[in-house]
Parts: structure tokens; sequence; C-alpha cells
RNA sequence: GGGCGCGUAGCUCAGGGGGAGAGCGCUACAUUGACACUGUAGAGGUCCGAGGUUCGAAACCUCGCGUGCCCA
């Protein structure tokens, strides 16, 4: 490297020019493939696969980056580290855009008819369901393409296949009628997280329902009148005295006059509306528990086609359900039956794909017992098997698992994976891994053959519970399995701890006998600037890909790690982290610029010059060096991605930038200074290469280095590098003598080309005095000898500006005030017995030190000051 | 209703039982061997409030206030 070619290097690092080439690069050179390697550790992180309908957001930022990191750091390390990407088929979500796609082209699923719909959904997929996979290239991230899966792909659904029959063997997976959330616009059972609650405006209907002998009636309140039709009860709560005369009576349901009686239950809550309510425990999540424990019928009375159904009564079968509750309080007024109507916000569900209000119903469908697989999911956390950081989240996951409910796994869509059900003619189910095994069975067991396919497919989450299995070739026993299984770390959001957290714990316990992965991290949710959600209504969302096309990929993930803090579960994204991650680059860029211009030139890679040739700067940044390789190693080791952002920058930029690469300029230059500019910079890229890859990499290859690429380079090792306490802790007292003598500067109006003139003891060391002219830009004139031997962090405490002015004068003044609080700060400390008696010994010492030292500076400043008052104070 | 966060400089946020920190913004100066996407220096804070624990609290505990997220 020399001089014409540091010329080439452009003042501006261009990341938009370079990042994609490199990447390029990196994929064509195969640098994040692995094979599992039992003579290494493994480090093994499967994706959360993204849906193949989504594009790269903030949210992927978030939780891809520390991935990426991560795995770059272990590879590093020498790890047999792997990143295993992938994507989710998506179900509803993807049905959702196909069945909009095919609606625009003015046909749909059913009309072109399932097997051409799959087709259709398969192109769709191959065509743009993989762009993500490009954003992600261009944020940098290194998964092992060639490991890449998808939740439809054969082994994988032959590994759903395969669980479903055997939990049904087992008993653990059964059909039956339960309440659903039904989606009447997609047709569909939805799972509760795909229904959104939403506060909204209606009213609130007071009805009264007589009781059976005209003696009495009672009022309850609602704010679906629609759903009185298929009440089967009123209850109240047993404690309370308004009503207690009546429970057990029976009252006549206005309009279809059925009697039904009036039931004492613990779920009411007195203070909503009169106390009594209504109970339809076919269309309400609370009634139906009630009517469950009250064992009340349960009349569904809308159907899967929102509409009324003929148990609500010829008046009413066929509306719609909006149209019902109109006709039904129109009719309960003429009656008399309704007593009043009041404003009422409430929360009303609704399906998050197609916005329609969902609707809970009875439906025969397919559903996971869940209990028998929680409860070792349960024992897994509880004795360390798996845990959380942070934490706290834990918990969310123990609370959900105590109360487990039964998953409904069927969904009325066509993408996915198909139930492994088939029903003999009489409805009779049959369940097998294939056709033929089914059929097998219906002859066997139920002499047909005559078998129909249930046209149903799984949840979602089903595969994806299968997944850091499925995709290491689960059920065949493959070497990835057996090395990689389980995971190291799982890295997610918390709003997904049970959809999918706890399935992959109970179902890898299940299925492989040890949890899928040994530590789960849970990223911040990610909020604007000001701390509000992103949404696109309120037009406050952050693309990543505009971040990076206008910082670069490296800006934009050190920008948005400096943000994630460990403890924090918000991460309020600010922009002009990113822009002062750029910014960093530029720095960092330039500092490379100046290294590689260097006349003398650079030394081969790794080799530093002997200790005895170390100037004190050399020595102290290649002590800070060390400090920085344990300071983001240790915070890397603990995912606190912030503090290794913060770390790499405050050494990079404000130690080795602002203070070495500037000691370096002394004249003549030491004949170290390239050989250490040249390993630190090394060094300093291989710890930014996990957070910003490119740029790391480019100012590699720029260095002298050993290897192909820096991301197969080794993790610096503190333990090789030199270390001189006394050198280090004597540069430190330099910088804070400079910084003193440029306080004075700036008060004195003097430009920082002027030479200033500094007293100093005459035993001020000669290498000391060398980087204080430098650093100062100052002329050093020794100052008569006080009190005989002083050591270097005195000398350098002693040192002073010469000159004499009111600036001056003040800056004393200002000093001795502070000292003198210091002072008087310690002595009450030192001075009060139970301080120490009580504090810890070295506390103590401590303050007898700080105590020392305050008291000589004070002695020393106050002197000075008497002599500026004492001309002639300047002698030129 | 239950759970979990947060409240520190104008803004965005670190820190964390023993000397109040960073970035942005602001002020002044500066083109000194890379860098103006720069450097140097400076101004700016009852660390939300009230109690408590402690020799010592911004930090730990309790309560309150404000604010946000999740679950029911």
């Amino acid at each position: 490297m020399n001089e014409s070619h540091a010329r080439a290097l452009p003042t501006r690092y261009d990341p938009q020019e370079i990042e994609p080439r490199r990447y390029a690069q990196w994929e064509a050179a195969g640098v994040f493939h692995e094979d599992p390697d039992p003579s290494r550790p493994p480090f093994i992180i499967s994706i959360p696969p993204p849906n193949i309908t989504a594009r790269a957001h903030i949210g992927h930022g978030s939780t891809y980056t520390p991935m990426d990191v991560l795995t770059r750091y272990h590879r590093m390390l020498g790890d047999n580290a792997d990143w295993l990407p992938g994507q989710d088929h998506a179900a509803i979500a993807t049905e959702t855009v196909l069945v909009r796609r095919l609606s625009a082209e003015g046909t749909s699923r059913e009309k072109i008819g399932r097997q051409r719909y799959l087709e259709y959904a398969w192109r769709w997929r191959a065509e743009v369901g993989s762009e993500i996979n490009q954003q992600f290239r261009r944020l940098g991230f290194g998964p092992d393409w060639e490991r890449e899966r998808f939740t439809m792909d054969a082994g994988l659904s032959a590994a759903v296949v395969k669980v479903f029959v055997a939990l049904y063997r087992e008993g653990l997976i059964y059909r039956g009628t339960r309440l659903i959330n039904w989606d009447p616009t997609s047709q569909s059972t939805l799972s509760d997280a795909e229904v959104v609650d939403e506060e909204r405006d209606g009213f609130l209907w007071y009805l009264r329902y007589p009781g059976e002998d005209g003696s009495f009636s009672i009022e309850v309140a609602t704010t679906r009148p629609e759903t009185m039709l298929g009440d089967t009860a009123v209850a109240v709560h047993p404690q309370d005295e308004r009503y207690a005369h009546l429970i057990g009576k029976q009252v006549v349901l206005p309009l279809l006059n059925r009697q039904i009686p009036i039931i004492a239950d613990e779920a009411v809550k007195r203070d909503f509306g009169t106390g009594a309510i209504k109970v339809t425990p076919a269309h309400d999540p609370l009634d139906n528990e009630i009517g469950e424990r009250h064992g009340l019928p349960m009349l569904s009375v809308i159907g899967l086609d929102a509409r009324m159904s003929a148990e609500a009564g010829p008046a009413y079968a066929g509306l719609d359900r909006f149209e019902a509750r109109e006709r039904v309080i129109a009719d309960l007024k003429k009656l008399g039956a309704l007593v009043r109507t009041e404003p009422y916000r409430h929360v009303i569900p609704l399906s998050e794909r197609t916005g329609d209000v969902v609707e809970p119903l009875l439906s025969l469908q397919w559903f996971a017992r869940m209990k028998p697989l929680a409860e070792p999911a349960l024992a897994a956390y509880r004795d360390g098997r798996v845990r959380f950081v942070p934490e706290r989240f834990g918990r969310t996951y123990e609370a959900w698992l105590e109360n487990i409910k039964d998953w409904n796994v069927s969904r009325q869509i066509w993408w996915g994976h198909q139930l492994p059900v088939w029903y003999t003619p009489d409805g009779t189910p049959v369940v097998a891994e294939t056709q033929e095994e089914a059929l097998q069975i219906g002859e066997r067991e139920h002499g047909t053959t005559e078998l129909r396919r249930d046209p149903d497919t799984l949840d979602t989450w089903f595969s994806s519970s299968l997944w850091p299995f499925s995709i290491l070739g689960w059920p065949k026993k493959t070497p990835e399995l057996e090395h990689w299984y389980p995971n190291q770390v799982l890295i997610t959001s918390r709003d997904i701890i049970f959809l999918w957290v706890a399935r992959m714990v109970m179902m890898g316990l299940k299925f492989l006998g040890d949890v899928p992965f040994r530590t789960v991290f849970i990223r911040p949710v990610v909020f604007d600037q000001h701390g509000r959600k992103m949404s696109r209504s309120v037009g406050n969302t952050i693309d990543p890909m505009v971040v990076v096309g206008k910082y670069g990929a490296d800006a934009f993930r050190l920008g948005i790690l400096r943000q994630t803090r460990l403890e924090s579960q918000e991460l309020n994204f600010d922009e002009r982290f990113c822009e002062k991650a750029r910014d960093f680059n530029t720095k960092m860029w330039n500092a490379l610029r100046y290294t590689v211009s260097l006349e003398e030139g650079l030394p081969s890679a790794g080799t530093l010059p002997p200790a005895d040739a170390l100037t004190i700067a050399d020595k102290w940044i290649l002590a800070q060096l060390r400090d920085a390789i344990h300071r983001v190693s240790g915070a890397l080791d603990r995912f606190e991605m912030g503090v290794a952002a913060d770390a790499l920058i405050d050494f990079i930029w404000y130690r080795f930038c602002d203070w070495y690469v500037e000691a370096t300029k002394a004249k003549p230059p030491s004949v170290s200074r390239a050989a250490v500019l040249s390993y630190v910079l090394n060094a300093s890229a291989r710890l930014l290469h996990p957070i910003s890859p490119f740029i790391s990499e480019e100012i590699w290859q720029a260095l002298p280095h050993d290897g192909a690429t820096i991301v197969t380079a080794s993790w610096p090792d503190a333990d090789e590098i030199p270390y001189d306490a006394e050198a280090a802790a004597q540069y430190d007292a330099l910088m804070q003598t400079v910084s003193r003598t440029r306080d004075v500067r700036a008060h004195l109006g003097m430009p920082p080309s002027e030479k200033l003139t500094l007293t100093v003891p005459a035993e001020l060391e000669g290498g000391l005095r060398a980087l204080l002219s430098l650093h100062a830009n100052a002329t050093l004139v020794d100052a008569p000898s006080k009190n005989g031997a002083t050591d270097p962090l005195s000398a350098l405490a002693a040192v002073e500006v010469r000159a004499d002015s009111a600036v001056l004068r003040e800056r004393y003044a200002r000093e001795i005030e502070r000292l003198a609080a210091e002072v008087e700060r310690g002595e009450k400390k030192l001075g009060n017995e139970k301080f120490v008696a009580n504090a810890k010994p070295d506390v103590v010492a401590r303050e007898r030190e700080k105590l020392e030292r305050y008291r000589a500076e004070l002695q020393q400043l106050q002197q000075r000051q008497e002599e500026l008052r004492t001309p002639p104070a300047v002698s030129s």
C-alpha cells in the first residue's frame, strides 16, 4: 500500500456501491455455509421464518440483525456457526393476497378449483414470494442460503403429517365441536392471535325478560341484541342480593317465547349493566364457559355465512347478522321489551386480515389437546433447560402454559398442509400418513375404500412449531439433527412467546426429547422516535430499505443496535443514530486512508514491534484495544447489542481516531506507528465485523491481512496484545492535561494553530513531553523544580499554560472553587466515623486518595494564583 | 381487572449504592499529515413526586402521579 493507492480511496465511503458488490462475492464464495462439525462447538440459530407475503420492515431489522451479529461473532470465534434461513407459507396472509388477486382478475378460488388454485399459489410464491430474501441480502444478513427451507417443502410437510398422525394416535389430536373464532369473509377459523380487539362506539341495549308466571321480570344489558335469539339462560352473580330470590326461576325469552332459567355464576360482573346478563353459549366465549358449567343447551343462531340460522326462528332466519340486530331491536321495542338504549364504547373482535367482525361460533373442528404437551414444557422452563433473556419473559411463557386451552388446528383454507384425514361415507375419520395407508385402514377397520379427504388445512403455527427440527431433516436422522439440535439461541419478539416459542418447546420435547433451544432472547418492540406504535394510518412507519438507501446497511445495523437495550422492552427508533453511524463509517474510513498513505508503508499482517520499541501512545492504544475486545466480547456474550455498539464507537472514534491517530503525527514519526496503526485498525475491523460487515471487510482488505475474507477471519485475542498499565495511565493523565490547556487556550481566544507556551516540571519524561507539545500544539519551558522528585502523573498535573490574563485568573478561580468543594466533600465524608467503619475498605481508600489529590491540586493552584498577582508573572 | 416496561440536559436516550453521562440541537473558535458526514472548547440537569432502607440513594424498597405495551 502506498500513497498513490491511498489517493485512489475516496474521502467518503460509499456503501451504495460497495455493499451489494461485496455481498455477491461472499455469497458466490459460499462463506456463510457450514456443515456439521462435531469437533467444534455448535452455534446454531434458526430464523423465525418470515411470511412469504412479507416485505422487510423495521421488526425484521430488530430481530434479524442480532442473529446475524451473533452468528458472525461465533463464526469468528471458531465455532461451528450456522444461521438457518427459511420462509413460512403463512396460510391466511397468503390466501388473502391470492384471493384478492384472483378477484382482480375476475375469478375466484372456487371458480378455478383447488388444483389450479394451488398451482397459481406456487407460481406466485416462486415469482414474488421470496423478494424479502433479496432485501435481507441488502441488509447484509448472512444466513446459510444453501440450507434455506420453506414450511411447505416436501421434507417439512412430511414432518407435519408424521406429527399429526402420531398425536392423533395418542389421543392428543381429536375432532370436536367447540367455540372458535370465525371470519365470515375468509370463511375460516382464526387463531386468537389473528383476532385484534378494537374499541368502537356502540350501544348498550337493556332488555326486559318477563318471568314465566308474570310475577316478575328481569333486565339484562347487551351490546349484541341479535344474539338473544340464542339465549339459553340469564345469569346473575351468586352473591348479588338484588337477584338472589330469582335464582332458579324461569323467564320467557321475548320474540321466541322460549322458557330459560335464571342461574347463578361467579363469572358475572355485578357492576356491568343491571348485574344480570343474557347467556348465549354458542356465540360468546364467556357465555360458552358458563354454558359448559351449567349444562345449558347451545343454540347456534348465526351460521358460517354470518346469517341467522333456522334456530333463530322463521322471522329472522336468513337475515344478515347486522340486519337481524336492527330487526330484533325494532321487534323488542314493539313488544315493550326494550327498556332503554345508551351509547357505549366497547371492544369488538376483528379479523386481522380481512377486517371483518369475527363471529365466535360453534364448529366441528380438529383440536390438539394441550395439557399433556404443556406440562413437560413448563418443567423444562422451571428446571432451566430453556431460559429467557430478559428473564421476566419466562413468566409470560409460564402463565400461558399454566392456563392452556386446546388448540384449534384446522383452517378452512386451501393454501397450507391439508389434514391427513379421510372420511368414510358415514363420516368416520381415518387418519393416515398417506392415501394408501388410509385406504388400507378404511378397508380393514371400516370395510370401505370409499374415502373422501378432509379439505381443511392446518393452522400455520402447526408447521412452525416443528421448525427447529424439521429444517434439520427430521424425521430422518441427519448429521445436522445430531449436531445442531438443540439450537443455542432463538431470537424473537414477545408477542409470539405462546403462539410459537412455547409450541416449539412442546413439540421439541415430545418428538426429540429435548428443548429446541437453550436460550430465548426477546428483542424489544420497535416504536417511532416518540414512542408511538408504527402504523400506516399514522404514517410513521419506517422502511428499513429506505434507511439503507440513505445511509447504507452497516449504518442501519449499527444505528438500530445502539438503540437496542437488553432490559428495555421498547426501542424508539431514531434515524439520527443511523446518521451518526454513517458518520462513524466515514471517520473510520478516513483513518484507513491515513494509515495506508504513510510514506514508510505497512508491515505484514499481525506483527507488532517489540515492547521496548513502543511509544507511550502505542502502549496506551494497545491497552485500550485490549479493553475494547473485552467490552465488545462480553457484551455480545450477554446479548448486549447496544453496549457492544457503543464500545466500538467509543474505542474506534473517540480513542483511536481522536487521540492515537493524532499522536502518530509527531515529528519525526515513531518507527512503530505504521505497525501499530495497521494492527489496531485490522483488529478494530474484526471487532466491528459482526455489526457492520461491509465496511469492516473493505478496511480489512485494504490492510495487510491473512486469509481471503474477514467473514472467516479470527476474533481478536486480547491476550496476545502487550499490556503496560503504567504507560496507559500516563497517557490518560496526559489527555487530561491536554484538555486543560485547550480549555485555557479557548478562553484566551487563541487559535489552535498558534503555539502555546507550557511550563513543565523539569522531571517530566521525554516521551510525554513530545506528546504534550504535539497534542497541545505547545512549546515547553521548564519550570524550576519545587519539591524534588516528581512522578510523571504529578508532573503532568503541574503543567500550566504560561500566560497572564484575566481569563487565566478566572479559570483558576473557577477551578479552585470546584476543588475546594471536592475537598470539603471528601473531608466531611472521611470525617464521618460511620462511613469509615461501614463502607468497603477499597471505597474508603479511594476516597482518601481522592482527597489527597484534590488537596495537592488545590494547593498548587492557589500557589499559582498567588504568583499571578506578583508581577512579572510572564517572562518572555 | 391482571402482568410487564418507561419517566435522567431543549430532543432521543445510556448509566446505575460512593465524583451527573452520550448523540443531536445550541454557542465560540479552527482548514494543524485522513476526515466538515471534521476537530477543540463551552453553556445546559431540584436524575417525576413523597416516604423508607443505608454511614451514603439518581440508582434499592413502598406508595403516588404521568406514560406505554401485553393479557383477560
